[in-house]
DNA sequence: CCCCAGATATAGGCATATCTTATGGATGTA
DNA sequence: TACATCCATAAGATATGCCTATATCTGGGG
């Protein structure tokens, strides 16, 4: 028997599915589900009843559950017994405004674990630092760039909003309208060009800097926004949001490093970066 | 960081050597080598110092091997556990004289271990049973048959004789020569015919049926007789053996089974003697 | 003094295991 | 009805591990 499938059982059981399980191993859904298969066939009993919206663990998937944690736990412990206790390589990470909380942290989070002890500092992305998360257009010359995720701007109507009855929004539709204006940001910089270009101009009702105070006044019905394409915002439920017409604003944003050298505590980093890169490429 | 490697790592410390550990495991020697070496990339510290006559563990080789035992019998009590207790698969096995302790207990252990709850009887091969560890010259009609070991059978002779200076002896040095006889066994029967046939008889000084008596007796300074090429008798100090020139005795053992519907139970053993013959016909 | 035996390390070829992509079936949802 | 989600399966590509052969080193015996 094997651990990786072990590995595997202990996310699909914590995450109630097979491909939540995939999701957070960073590998292909048949794969989970192919060793679960395995597993399950070398037990010589089913530890997972499968259904439409998931998996729930069977008698035995619950049995299992702590044994599989606690080999792999014990086999993490080994592979940390011997590392020398690196004395906390400093890192500091420059945060680009506006980053989208729960992928920035859950990002975060696995490099910290993979990581070998990081002390890491997280500052303004003009302060002096080690690499920065960023979007591509803010790249200085002599930095390197990993890119990690693509967001494409929708423009946020309070629900109910007229526009909101029109599919897409045309830039003229913008004239005279409320808007929310968030800076500094790259997107709303494009749709400021844009606007003057088409010779458009909309009512700035409030500037503010956060996102998410920008969708709590779009929700409140002050105005309109130029927002992120994010699951938490689309799901927002007082918020709708459309594409625009004529203009696709589009940003990548990932990790600016200085291009010779790099610090070996980045290594992890840019790993992780490649691969929710990659996974984005696949879906 | 793969539970493989610790196996490799626990035979390894056991063993004290990396041969020793790829004899245990049935692999061949580079296949622990590169693993060790891996790991202790993995690991970052080397766990063995490496010499002519094997390795010793280091400082950290010593504290890794309590985890990786840990581990390993952790995930095997995993396979263990669902497994329904098999209500205990009766097996009768017959085992032929004279088969060399060591290596019939090694065997024994690892069927016993790897089959599922063996209810395990030995008995002579004469009588009733599933199967038999016998000389493949004793082979029933309808009986399968597969091996595991291959003698050769050498002239014993009490460490000093004079027989000894001779690289090999010739069947006519045999003649009046005090002799121990054991039976029953194949060899002393094709020993015996071959004597016969050229008008040589040895003198014989005792008949008994177990080799550890006769190794006694012949270290003793009673007699020469025949025994099996085995390293713990090649190794007795008291005792030398030579081949014979004219006449080369050698027997093949194995499993004999029913050739039609082999017994479930019976797979194992049948796996582990073609792993041991073929590891044979490699060295 | 030379050669052999036994130990470990390395290189190349091969088989198997694992991963990915593509696809189908089933079911709840807009 | 179209769609999204989830699981299973098939097929092709890739990686990993294993084996054979070989090189190096050292101690022991003739």
């Amino acid at each position: 028997m094997d651990v990786r499938s072990l590995r595997y059982f202990i996310a699909a059981y914590e995450g109630g599915s097979i491909s939540a399980a995939a999701r957070r191993c960073h590998v292909a859904q048949p794969s989970i589900s192919t060793a679960l298969v395995q597993l399950e066939e070398r037990l010589g009993t089913p530890l997972f009843e499968r259904h439409r919206r998931g998996i729930t663990p069977t008698e035995e998937g619950h049995r299992l559950y702590p044994l599989a944690r606690q080999v792999s736990e014990d086999l993490d412990a080994i592979s940390r017994l011997f590392r020398t206790p690196a004395p906390a390589m400093p890192v500091r990470l420059g945060l680009m405004r506006s980053l989208g909380a729960s992928r920035m942290t859950a990002l975060l989070k696995e490099y910290i674990g993979q990581g070998d002890n990081l002390a890491l500092t997280l500052v303004n992305p003009e302060e002096r630092c080690d690499a920065r998360i960023i979007g591509e257009q803010d790249l200085s010359p002599g930095e390197a760039f990993q890119p990690i995720w693509h967001d494409s701007y929708r423009l946020a109507l309070p629900s109910g909003h007229p526009l909101g009855l029109q599919g897409t929004v045309s830039l003229a539709d913008l004239d005279g309208l409320p808007f929310i204006w968030r800076h500094p940001c790259a997107a709303m910089q494009q749709l400021a060009t844009a606007l003057s270009d088409a010779g458009v101009r909309c009512q700035v009702r409030a500037r503010l800097r956060t996102i998410e105070y920008t969708l709590g006044l779009v929700a409140a019905g002050v105005g309109a926004s130029l927002v992120p394409a994010w699951p938490e915002i689309l799901a927002h439920p007082d918020v709708q949001s459309r594409p625009l017409a004529e203009l696709e604003i589009r940003q990548t944003i990932g990790v600016a490093y200085p291009a010779q050298q790099t610090m070996p505590a980045l290594i992890p980093l840019l790993q992780l970066g490649r691969a929710a890169w990659e996974a984005r490429e696949r879906s």
